[in-house]
RNA sequence: GCCUCCUUAGCUCAGCGGAUUAGAGCGCUUGUCUUCGGAACAAGAGGUCGUAGGUUCGAAUCCUACAGGGGGCACCA
């Protein structure tokens, strides 16, 4: 509805002062009408006019139409427009055309990239749920999305654990599974860390298995790494599973490995140089800073690695417009670095790249990682937020449902990029702004609809409410939002939008009748299309909108 | 030290150039309570939007400085 409102203004703007705008409606507050305008306070400079008499001006050219109802020219320079009842009406049915402007597009997008033999924590989770969110919104804008997944199974953290791994079997293999299923991953790679880091011989120790994992060159090391390998990938998967996110590739930093070292000394001196045994990207050229991309030993870091990727994912996928790369904010240094160097290697591949990240997210209490020494992992997590759930809806079938509801909507509502501070028992929500909340609000509106017969869509009564005429003015926003929130990668807009939704379909319930109320079948029309725009929003969001709880 | 992000109610966060009282959830106080599903609704208390300047018709929102906090700064990922 705004982008046909855009559009009115903008033309008569054309034919009035032959100038063409960009953006300037927006939804406005209820008292002003239903969308306003600052128009002619942008105008006043170009046209050295006062904003009201151009407000006046541009209301008179559209005061015939049979959009609006109302239209008025406010204080500086405002137009606020009020939309007639019958058009909102007859929006109601399009809050499900969706505008395919990624259409013939394809678009990669990485994330949730959990390291073998580490544990997968809470930031895997986080970055998990947004990647997965915005492929989502993107398939929905009508973009061919491949989800992609990068595991970094080779390299230093390997080593460290399979060192320890090997330690504690004295390097001989009987038991090796035993050892595996007794003890957390995280636990392996911690030891393998503190010897590394306290201890010369381990760290020698250390280096020799590093070479033996990129060479395959040792019978036990490799056996310890294979099926380390697998329980670690067995265990991600799980995770994965449970919070609803898949892929259709993953990726593999022994593949991206050999690549990228190639494509770093293909490259020197161009773009890479030698210093110290290492070659090295000066980023200081770029304002940003020196990045090591292979080691004085050989071997290379994550920054080829990286390099290395780009070229893998864009010889699977060569049609990609967009290849989307989501991690914790740590790392938009690092990328800039990258990124800097592939510009200067293949800047077309550098330009489709986008890098977006998310903050820190770290735990409020403490106390579950201070009370028992261990780190607060994903599946802790998952296990925790199942336990609140099947203790509060004791009763309910659809539990699973509510679990993913909850868990998702929690990292979803807040937008990306800032850090979030988490506390499981309070940030969990399953009452107020919650995903329960809009599951609850889903199945209320399933059950009214059940109870009515038959829905005569064909109703007289063409002209709303105040109640009903601000739930429906609500409900024809959805395309708008999720157009916006698509663009901007933000998805917790839509969780806004559908929460205010909701409440404002709760409200309109408490006070007003639907069924046995002589406008019912009005009536019935918008909660019908409430329920159809709270599903396909929460189905954008990966959370299941069960017809009852 | 350099670079970067952040600072809005007791807590967790929306708002990111607009329009006299800056919004929500949780928590707190109070009410609705034989209900088209109360996992709900209604009301109240609670904030000089980190500080100081600047730009603008107009600033929580843009710019600058400062303070406080997070993150990053060559052989980790």
């Amino acid at each position: 509805m705004k982008s046909d409102i855009e559009k009115v203004v903008q033309t008569v703007c054309e034919s009035l002062y032959g100038v063409s705008i960009s953006s300037s409606i927006v939804r406005t507050e209820k008292k002003f009408g239903d969308f306003s305008s600052n128009i002619a306070m942008q105008l006043t400079k170009q046209l050295k006019r006062p904003p009201m008499d151009i407000a006046k001006e541009i209301i008179h050219e559209i005061e015939d139409n049979n959009i609006f109802s109302k239209l008025d020219v406010l204080k500086p320079g405002f137009i606020n427009f009020t939309v007639k009842d019958v058009m909102l009406i007859e929006s109601l049915k399009l809050t499900n055309d969706l505008q395919k402007f990624n259409s013939s597009k394809q678009i990669l997008i990485e994330y949730g990239d959990p390291n073998p033999f580490k544990e997968m924590h809470l930031g895997h989770i986080y970055t998990a749920i947004i990647g997965d969110t915005l492929a989502s919104l993107l398939e929905s804008s009508g973009a061919d999305v491949k989800r992609l997944c990068y595991q970094g199974d080779v390299g230093l953290h390997v080593a460290k654990a399979i060192y320890v791994v090997g330690e504690y079997m004295k390097w001989n293999l009987d038991g090796l599974e035993e050892a595996y299923a007794s003890h957390s991953l995280g636990y392996f790679y911690a030891s393998g860390e503190k010897a590394y880091n306290e201890n010369e011989t381990a760290k020698t120790k250390i280096q020799g298995i590093n070479q033996n994992i990129y060479k395959k060159d040792n019978d036990i090391v490799n056996k310890i790494y294979d099926l380390g390998k697998k329980i670690s990938y067995e265990r991600f998967d799980k995770t994965f599973d449970d919070i609803g996110v898949y892929f259709d590739k993953k990726y593999f930093e022994s593949e991206s490995s050999k690549i990228g070292e190639k494509l770093v000394r293909d490259n020197i001196p161009k773009v890479f140089e030698k210093s110290d045994g290492a070659v090295i990207y000066r980023g200081e050229k770029d304002g940003l800073h020196t990045r090591v991309f292979i080691n004085s030993r050989g071997f290379t870091t994550y920054d080829a690695k990286e390099l290395g990727l780009t070229v893998l994912k864009h010889g699977d996928f060569p049609k990609a417009d967009i290849s989307i790369i989501i991690t914790a904010a740590e790392q938009d240094e690092y990328f800039k670095v990258v990124l800097a160097a592939l510009a200067k290697i293949d800047p077309k591949l550098a330009q489709k790249t986008i890098h977006l990240s998310h903050g820190f997210l770290s735990l409020t209490s403490g106390k579950m990682s201070s009370r028992t020494g261990k780190v607060f992992t994903g599946a802790d997590l998952v296990s925790q937020v199942h336990q609140m759930v099947d203790l509060k809806y004791k009763d309910s079938k659809v539990k699973k449902e509510i679990f993913l509801a909850a868990l998702r909507y929690t990292f979803l509502r807040q937008r990306i990029g800032i850090d979030i501070v988490f506390d499981v028992e309070q940030s969990i929500a399953l009452e107020g702004n919650s995903g329960p909340y809009l599951q609850y609000a889903h199945a209320r509106a399933c059950s009214i609809l059940a109870k009515a017969k038959n829905i005569d869509t064909k109703f007289g009564d063409k002209t709303l409410q105040s109640d009903e005429r601000d739930l429906v003015v609500k409900i024809c926003d959805f395309p708008d939002v999720i157009l916006e929130a698509t663009k901007l990668y933000l998805p917790h807009q839509i969780c806004t939008y559908l929460f205010e939704l909701a409440k404002e379909f709760n409200s309109f319930y408490e006070k007003n009748r639907v069924i046995d109320d002589p406008r019912m079948n009005l009536r019935l029309a918008i909660a019908r299309s409430y329920k159809d725009v709270l599903e396909e929003g929460l189905r954008l969001l990966h959370i299941p909108s069960p017809e009852s709880m």
